[in-house]
DNA sequence: TGAATAGTGTCTATAAGACATTATCGT
DNA sequence: ACGATAATGTCTTATAGACACTATTCA
């Protein structure tokens, strides 16, 4: 109870009760115009059967890197290599509620992370579990998985409003067309096409023009569209403000 | 490795390495118009002597009462007692760097607290190390905390610009000018009065007036002042921005 | 009386959003 | 030819910020 006991303590952790400090990550992406959330299947209980966030106990290695390399074994992909060095990762919050795991108090740091359109999990690997899947779709997840997603999109809908990381989820270069489909997708919102076109390009340092266009129209028409790659601002300024923010201010 | 591993190895904690997780707060609070934050000297080593985040280990207990209680213990005030009752508590970040205590590993969640000017922690208590210190003269801190004071005060200034969460450093009445001195305290620099004024009450549900009057003017001149009370408002819409943002914005 | 503060009015520049328009491409 | 999309133009309204101004109170 007293500051002396607590350095005592500090020099024999035996003395606290077994605790576990784990990484889950909520890793979007956009597949089809739909934003999915990377999910496995649970083989052993508790929850077998049920899907979670990918994720596993933290070893030796920061906690980032953690979240990486959980990562990079779920989708079968190498850190660092292909898409997943495109990869944006933040941390998103930390859980610890004691009834949180039935098994043993555990500590878990959640992560968020925007992908590139990535392959399917490969079959074979530690992912043969793994699956995309549209957020809309995820339904009851195990532990308080649930809770977990609901805040990674939640920090991913307002992380598009004033940073550029939109681009994230594109490749190195990308028309303000595929920039608008990343808003709608994670949004959830139509958004006009023209004002949103003005708007980005209004804003310093969000996209700077290639020159390039890309070599034919749309599937459906129209004309070719200038290619863009992510600018170097962090912060957009002004921001992009989603329509409808008036529900949940009080 | 495979995922089968990770459920063996979730029932023997054991097989991992020691790793004890705490609780560090960034406690904030104004007085005589400056941002001060709570902080304790240690008196044993490691950082023997350095002045460091209150903060320690987490129990059979959620994190945010970790938080509170540790806040309480260095106060000397008890939770959910006067002032305290009052506290803003949010969680801010998690620091789980290998290297960040030199005894073992050790996953810090650090709280972010919003307070009104609390009285000086208590001598005799736990907390006869404990002071509200400037932000400016905080200088080096122990482990990693100047980074997680650092991450904490930017976290509170761009909470004010969003949230009205400036009301959690004032009693349940305050006048605008109070709560200016709020944000020119937090962001260090001066805002125009007349225009904070107009905007303050411009933004629906940010405060809502009382119908009184504080007794007398200010110490040097002028009106009696209106008195308000916090809105019903989660978040501010139009938000209040800093002046200056150009800055870091790349 | 003078200085300081509360609160309001006015004006300008910027930004958001609704809507229209033109040009280009695929089918 | 037709429909779809890219890109730009126009207009209205809301907001931010600079500045002026009046009223009230304390020393």
């Amino acid at each position: 109870m007293t500051t002396e006991q607590e350095f005592l303590d500090s020099y024999d952790p035996s003395a606290y009760p077994a605790l576990a400090v784990t990484v889950d990550v909520v890793a979007l992406t956009i597949r089809d115009g739909d934003l999915h959330v990377l999910l496995v299947t649970r083989g052993a209980p508790p929850f077998a059967g049920h899907r979670a966030l990918p994720g596993g106990f933290v070893r030796d290695e920061p906690l980032a890197a953690a979240a990486v390399r959980e990562l990079a074994e779920e989708t079968g992909l190498h850190p660092g290599e292909g898409e997943l060095a495109r990869l944006h990762l933040e941390q998103l919050a930390s859980y610890g509620d004691p009834e949180r795991d039935p098994r043993m108090r555990v500590v878990s740091v959640a992560y968020l992370a925007f992908a590139p359109s990535l392959p399917d999990p490969r079959a074979g690997s530690d992912a043969a579990a793994a699956a995309w899947v549209p957020v809309d779709s995820a339904g009851a997840l195990a532990f308080d998985h649930a809770a977990i997603l609901a805040a990674g999109l939640e920090r991913a809908r307002a992380k598009l409003e004033y940073t550029p990381l939109a681009t994230a989820f594109l490749g190195d270069r990308f028309t303000i067309g595929e920039l608008r489909a990343v808003y709608t997708a994670v949004w959830g919102e139509e958004l006009h096409a023209g004002n949103f076109h003005r708007k980005v390009l209004s804003v310093p340092g969000f996209v700077e023009s290639t020159g390039e266009t890309t070599a034919r129209g749309g599937e459906r028409g129209g004309p070719r569209a200038r290619l863009y790659r992510a600018g170097d601002a962090k912060l957009l300024h002004p921001a992009l403000l989603r329509p409808s923010r008036e529900e949940g201010v009080r």
